[in-house]
DNA sequence: TCTGGGGTCCTAGGACCC
DNA sequence: TCTGGGGTCCTAGGACCC
């Protein structure tokens, strides 16, 4: 396993701070093992197991065990494009609940055994165990990642691998090192170093996009482009994107885990088996997607004022429409009255064949303040406090008897009038 | 073999205000 | 009466991540 770490470095002088000791704790292929756990006896036991997609329909791999990955398989793949590399393979659907509830474990174990967790993802989790030292009796940093590896382990049945470095950057990249079920850290000071094993496109925030325009003036390496100064890099990319690319290639990343960020947006989107063209149509899927999205931002206990509609048509371009709202909302009715008049917008534009449709919800603030005067609030776009009564009871109603139960446009539509107006 | 669903962040232009 | 400059908000689109 990796050299020791955490002792005084030579290779940092100019610090009299002491270096972070960051990890990224990285579930190894998550969903396929979310996937075995759940059903160890069926599809659990398939060596040639690919999560994600229908063999038949539109889905995408979501992640693939290592035997399936062997034959060329990667996550973001269609399904059906997969299953012509390795027929052998069996396909299981994602179970979001399951998935969830596991990450959550995770975390919970994790939130234990350090100060500061940041779930990076569902399946990612940041570490800052500065200052722990002590605690850990000058445990060093392998060591404390090793035992992580194996206390999650043992308390979640999820393996792990874990990646250890100063800053996040290099944690995250060190964990790809570490894969699977290992540990690797880089020790302080030997960050430049490390960067220059990897290419260009390997670094996290270089996409295909940004890998491609380097390309094209010679550069696919970190040491290719070490030794460009960084005029060029703000020439070439903007000031804001060269000022970054200048700084990752050298392992700089000053973001810190952050335990507390809130979250942004609520949005669900379906992909159709077959698009769709009728509006009619499109509008009892809308109706659906509504109702979803609304209900997570009232679990949630959020509100929110910009709704977007999302549409991609058959030919994949995507397209979309959003409308902000002087007061945040939170009721099915009043996401629905703006939704609906949005769809019939890029509908308006643009009229042919649908195969995306999404809804989303942003500008978020904390909900469930006190009650609102609706005697200073009469704006046909502000809702009403019965529509939020009627949203929770509806949600309520799900909850006990499964989404089925009620036509979500049964409700809706005794409120439309009012708020069309 | 066509390309999921949940997000975040950035850019750029126009409106509007001072 | 010939036109500045900065800040903020909104909208649309795109890149990127897991």
């Amino acid at each position: 396993m990796s050299k020791e770490s955490g002792e005084i470095t030579p290779g940092r002088r100019e610090t009299l701070v002491p270096a972070k000791r960051i990890l990224l704790v990285d579930c190894d292929m998550f969903y396929v093992q979310v996937a075995r756990l759940e059903d160890p006896d069926g599809v659990g036991k398939e060596e040639y197991l690919l999560v994600g997609g229908s063999p038949t329909g539109r889905g995408v791999v979501t992640s693939a065990s290592y035997s399936v990955r062997a034959f060329g398989v990667r996550s973001g793949m269609p399904t059906a494009q997969a299953l012509q590399l390795c027929p052998q393979a069996k396909v299981a659907p994602v179970s979001r609940r399951a998935c969830a509830a596991r990450s959550r474990n995770v975390r919970d174990t994790l939130v234990d055994l350090s100060p500061v967790v940041q779930a990076a993802s569902i399946d990612e989790f940041y570490l800052d165990l500065s200052g722990t030292e002590r605690l850990f009796h000058q445990e060093s940093q392998p060591e404390t990642a090793k035992r992580i590896r194996e206390e999650v382990l043992k308390r979640t049945e999820i393996s792990v691998s874990v990646g250890g470095g100063t800053r996040k950057l290099i944690a995250k990249l060190a964990a790809g090192r570490a894969k699977p079920a290992g540990v690797h850290v880089v020790p302080p000071g030997a960050e430049a170093g490390f960067m220059r094993t990897f290419s260009l496109r390997e670094i996290p925030g270089v996409g295909p996009a940004l890998a491609e325009t380097l390309e094209a003036r010679g550069l696919v390496t970190v040491d290719d482009i070490l030794p460009v100064e960084r005029i060029w890099l703000d020439e070439w990319l903007g000031p804001s994107r060269g000022r970054w690319l200048w700084e990752r290639v050298r392992g700089l990343d000053s973001s810190r885990v952050n335990s507390e960020d809130e979250r942004k947006s609520v949005s669900s989107e379906r992909t159709f088996n077959t698009d769709l063209t009728d509006d009619r149509a499109l509008e009892l899927k809308l109706l659906g997607l509504v109702g979803s999205v609304g209900g997570t931002l009232r679990r949630k206990g959020l509100r929110g004022r910009t709704i977007t509609v999302k549409i991609r048509d058959g030919d994949f371009k995507t397209r979309q429409a959003s409308h902000t709202l002087p007061d945040p909302v939170e009721s099915d009715r009043t996401i629905h009255s703006v939704a609906r008049n949005l769809l019939m917008e890029l509908r308006k534009r643009r009229r042919t064949s649908v195969r995306l449709l999404g809804v989303g919800i942003s500008s978020l603030v904390e909900g469930e303040g006190p009650p609102q005067l609706e005697l200073f609030h009469t704006g046909s776009s502000s809702e009403s406090e019965r529509d939020r009564v009627v949203s929770r009871v509806m949600d309520d109603i799900r909850s006990r008897f499964g989404h089925e139960v009620i036509l979500p446009g049964s409700m809706l539509g005794g409120a439309q009038g009012k708020a069309d107006e």
